[in-house]
RNA sequence: CGCGGGGUGGAGCAGUCAGGCAGCUCGCGAGGCUCAUAACCUCGAGGUCGGUGGUUCAAAUCCACCCCCCGCAACCA
């Protein structure tokens, strides 16, 4: 069966009340690179994130802040763009909840859901805080106090709506067994089946207005405002509605948390199927970076702010340890001083001093004109190990093993790396009859170097146009350079010197 | 019997789905090279892959049982 053509990549919409942390800057790393690693194998790919900007957090949080939510959402909001356009990190649709076509979206949704008979009205009784403004469960309480207040909660009644989620439940379980893949890594599926396992129940999905305001009002009741999972959800639909671009729908990849995963596993599709659309097509689900600390550090200030990271080490050093050090799906822990042993094994020593070694000879030997190439059993040795990079990597690729999809580059590199000592141009070049074959080892490499940067750009962009750049393509895009070996460098064509592309750093 | 994840040389990890010489990075020891960012290359020391049993020509990988460690969210109707 043929891969579709298109494809449609989602990060979660962060809810905007804290700044933007390493778990964001994890999942919209992982879309921009998914984006561009299929879109220079000729998919055509459209990707999301965003801003959530509902909610009694919000609302509390502007009235401390002494401003309107709104004033306060568009703040916060900003923030997070800003710090994604800084990072590099690139998306095609930024949607916030209160845009007003996201608003007209969910109301139209909630009243054809309502009008179909999936949303009902009814009593819920339940343990109630009035410090907190919330309902508790029994389990969260401690000796049967609110944990926050220290007191007893109040039996109260409240009327809100539901949605009729339980009547879709086998639906669902139907699907999940239709489609193995639905769900991603395989362990995560396993906890969504033991999920079904038990009744689901219904969702409620409203506040009354007496207890919050700062919401989407529902279009069949102006007393209450719509909760959480239609607002946030529907974003993913909403938001290629808006740009005219449905067809993208059934390919819906979403990259999520772990600790989000039973709204997008349970809420999410159920929704779906009761607004009539299909369900997505596939839940990525990625674990979480574990600080050393505790879990207090983020209340600390103690956070990873990408653009600190930036500026510390590089954007592309930052990615690469990102990438390579996560397996999706699993947790990693979050270790600056492994950041740096990285950045100064794989990066300076493996990937910098490899081109900083070639370029030089290229330029001492030849004035940087690239000479013809000879093709020898060591050659087409070293051609073999880059065509095998490419194929793993697109094989890695599709399973979101990122990190294997880095190694396995690596591994044509350190092939290279070892070609240069054992073809030992440098010893070569003393003998003028062997120059041929200097040039010949050199071109090879060039290669190498193109192929690495073609192959590097969706993991490391900046690299990959520095180096496209010395090897005398400044211009075209990296996509472009899919020429076979052998072909990129015309007769007379030329490299620059280099500067290392990473810095070593003093570890301490 | 709540659910999930993990236990692989000194440290940190990959590999387990699709069984086939136990791999990577760091660290340690010896050597080589001198093009390169004191980088690169080679060799070595170091592991009964948590335990027991099973399936198999073959198990880190599949099956059963056991031991130990870690998480369990939230805008939590």
């Amino acid at each position: 069966m043929a891969e579709p053509q298109r494809l449609y990549f989602t990060t979660p919409l962060f809810y905007v009340n804290a700044e933007p942390h390493l778990g964001h800057t994890y999942v919209t790393l992982v879309a921009d690179v998914l984006a561009r690693f299929w879109r220079a194998r000729g998919r055509t790919v459209f990707t999301l994130t965003g801003t959530d900007e509902h909610g009694d957090k919000i609302a509390q949080a502007a009235a401390r802040a002494g401003v309107d939510p709104k004033t306060h959402v568009d703040r916060m909001s900003g923030l997070f763009r800003e710090t994604w356009d800084q990072a590099g990190l690139r998306y095609d649709h930024f949607i916030r909840t209160t845009d007003p076509h996201h608003v007209a979206f969910v109301r139209r949704i909630l009243a054809e859901i309502h009008a179909k008979g999936d949303i009902y009205f009814d009593r819920y009784a339940g343990l109630y805080c009035f410090g907190c403004e919330r309902f508790y469960q029994e389990r969260e309480l401690e000796n049967g106090l609110c944990p926050d207040h220290r007191v007893a909660p109040t039996e109260i009644a409240e009327d809100n709506y539901f949605f009729r989620m339980g009547a879709y439940q086998e639906r669902l379980l139907a699907l999940l067994e239709e489609r193995p893949d639905l769900i991603w890594p395989e362990g995560y599926r396993n906890e969504v089946l033991a999920m079904l396992r038990e009744p689901i129940g219904d969702l409620c999905i409203s506040r009354p207005k007496t207890r919050l305001t700062w919401g989407i009002e529902l279009p069949f009741d102006d007393r209450y405002v719509t909760y959480v999972w239609f607002d946030a959800l529907l974003n993913y639909v909403s938001a290629l509605e808006h740009r005219g671009l449905m067809e993208f729908w059934p390919t819906a990849h979403h990259l999520i948390g772990k600790d989000i995963l039973k709204p997008h596993a349970v809420f999410w599709p159920t929704m779906l199927m009761a607004a009539g659309l299909p369900v997505y097509r596939r839940l990525c689900v990625h674990g979480h970076w574990k600080m050393q600390q505790d879990k207090m550090s983020k209340s600390l200030g103690n956070v990873v702010r990408p653009l600190d990271m930036k500026a510390r080490y590089g954007m592309d050093a930052f990615r690469y340890y990102l990438l390579r050090e996560m397996a999706f799906g699993y947790d990693a822990d979050w270790n600056e001083a492994a950041l740096v042993t990285r950045l100064n094994a794989d990066l300076a020593n493996g990937l910098g001093n490899l081109a900083s070694r070639v370029l030089a000879m290229q330029q001492r030997y030849f004035g940087g004109v690239v000479q013809p190439l000879e093709a020898t059993a060591a050659d087409l040795a070293l051609r073999a190990a880059f065509a095998e990079a490419a194929e793993a990597m697109e094989r890695h690729v599709e399973q979101l093993a990122l990190h294997r999809a880095l190694e396995a580059l690596w591994r044509a590199l350190d092939h290279a790396n070892k070609y240069v000592v054992e073809q030992a141009p440098f010893t070569l070049a003393k003998d003028p009859e062997k120059r041929g074959r200097v040039g010949a080892i050199l071109h090879e490499l060039c290669e190498a170097l193109r192929h690495t940067a073609q192959l590097l750009e969706p993991f490391l962009p900046e690299t990959a146009r520095k180096l496209a750049a010395y090897l005398g393509f400044p211009e075209e895009r990296l996509a472009d350079l899919a020429l076979p070996w052998g072909a990129a460098f015309a007769p007379g064509r030329r490299t620059t010197a280099a500067q290392p592309l990473f810095p070593r750093l003093e570890t301490t």
